[in-house]
DNA sequence: CGCGGGATTGACACGGGTCAAGATACGTGG
DNA sequence: CCACGTATCTTGACCCGTGTCAATCCCGCG
């Protein structure tokens, strides 16, 4: 265990505050989520949840990543979401999720039961409302992911991957993907291929084509450097942008 | 054009009147939107919105099958989603679409402006509400359908394809798929390649292989019929159903 | 120093894409 | 009623991209 944070009492400081199903809320409607939120932590590889499991909450990503995956039977497995700090886990309405939820970096929720949060949905419009905007855009992104799955070569699967990766980075720098970034890949090439849909000989190979073009350095084998931000974009097979944001 | 059906005036009457955004509304919140609703006609093969385009309305199907498509510069397409009768089109907060939206058959939308559609939203919990609800349910299906791109086999694509629309085929009709159930194919080999993520060469062969191992019969190009619902569950891949139902 | 998990690289096979030639079905006009 | 044209579908031959299997490398850690 990494240990329970029960420093993070106060909604006010929490890091995800702007972002999350929450962000909408009043003072008044935070003291009242306040009073019914616990956090849960997870280390790093450890189950979430499930597929199946009964939802006992409903949680928002405060700090690390989870995934989002679902596996057949023979063992194949597609990553069909990544959860990142603000992400919502859970669905008001159902009882059971229908995707594993595991643990990709130590992570830290803030959990809700579901029942009171349910109760909360209707008294509150502020947390419906924002939850429907967040399920839109993750619906948005989910479209779009099908086209890279649908449609992409393996090439320009990694470098949309890349590029994922790299905007959401600059993001949470608060700055613009720019020529010369660098950044960490929080997936181990097993994990990028099955979000990907290959494997993860294939993402290997991959990604030493693209340094051998030059489209992108590394650092060992995390850190990624992006010299031509543009070449990048050219790679993804996209006109010239219109890839997934999320 | 196929005319204006100015008949289908009362939101009492209406097919989709248990299953659409409005489903939960009271009838004061009906005749609140009876107020606002207009009806729009599209014939096979017309498109309802392009990509980027200004989105004057949202819209609920009433009748007719229409398709959510994007597509690559050079003409890759990936089929994103198909919207049936009931099916939401539009993105409340946002003015316009991400993807294209075309009639594959005739359609008929019922049609709401977007701005006093918003206003709505916020004065009529019951249509958020359910949007949400809906919404939840087409990120889900969209995430299944992420597992189908990324993992299955031709086959495997095309036998879980054959299951969905025998699905909802039975589901119009108000019973369940069974063995011996015949039903048409709505789509063209070419769009059924593009929501499979392959070529309509593909399609083809892989329907008449499917054909030649008896797990469904042909009567014309369309027409299929499952002599044994099992035996087509199984080639999906799936451990036993999990498939997408939407 | 040796172990072990992740990553890389190579050799080979095969599924599905590509290109091209028919087949089938259907509507249109003579 | 038939001839023709067009759109859709089927089938074949071939090839390339990606998967599979296996050896090796890299690097952190005990």
């Amino acid at each position: 265990m990494s240990g329970l944070h029960l420093d993070i009492k106060d909604c006010g400081q929490c890091p995800i505050r702007h972002r999350a199903v929450c962000s909408r809320c009043e003072p008044d409607e935070l003291e009242t989520l306040e009073s019914i939120k616990y956090y849960r932590t997870y280390e790093a590889g450890q189950p979430i949840l499930w597929s199946g499991d009964h939802l006992e909450f409903v949680a928002s990503v405060v700090t690390g990543i989870a995934t989002l995956s679902q596996t057949m039977e023979d063992g194949r497995t597609q990553m069909v979401g990544l959860l990142l700090p603000s992400d919502f886990i859970g669905r008001p309405g159902r009882d059971s999720s229908p995707f594993d939820v595991v643990a990709v970096s130590d992570v830290t929720l803030c959990c809700f039961r579901r029942r009171p949060f349910e109760d909360l949905m209707i008294s509150t419009p502020h947390i419906g409302n924002r939850l429907l905007e967040m399920t839109l855009d993750e619906l948005d992104s989910a479209r779009e992911w099908m086209l890279v799955l649908g449609r992409k070569t393996a090439r320009e699967k990694i470098a949309s991957l890349l590029l994922i990766v790299a905007r959401r980075d600059a993001s949470l720098r608060k700055n613009h993907p720019s020529d010369g970034m660098a950044f960490d890949l929080p997936l181990t090439r097993e994990a990028m291929a099955d979000y990907l849909g290959l494997t993860l000989e294939t993402v290997s190979r991959q990604i030493s084509a693209l340094k051998k073009s030059e489209i992108i350095e590394l650092q060992g084998k995390r850190r990624v450097i992006v010299p031509d931000l543009d070449a990048l974009v050219a790679e993804t097979g996209d006109d010239f942008d219109g890839g997934p944001i999320a």
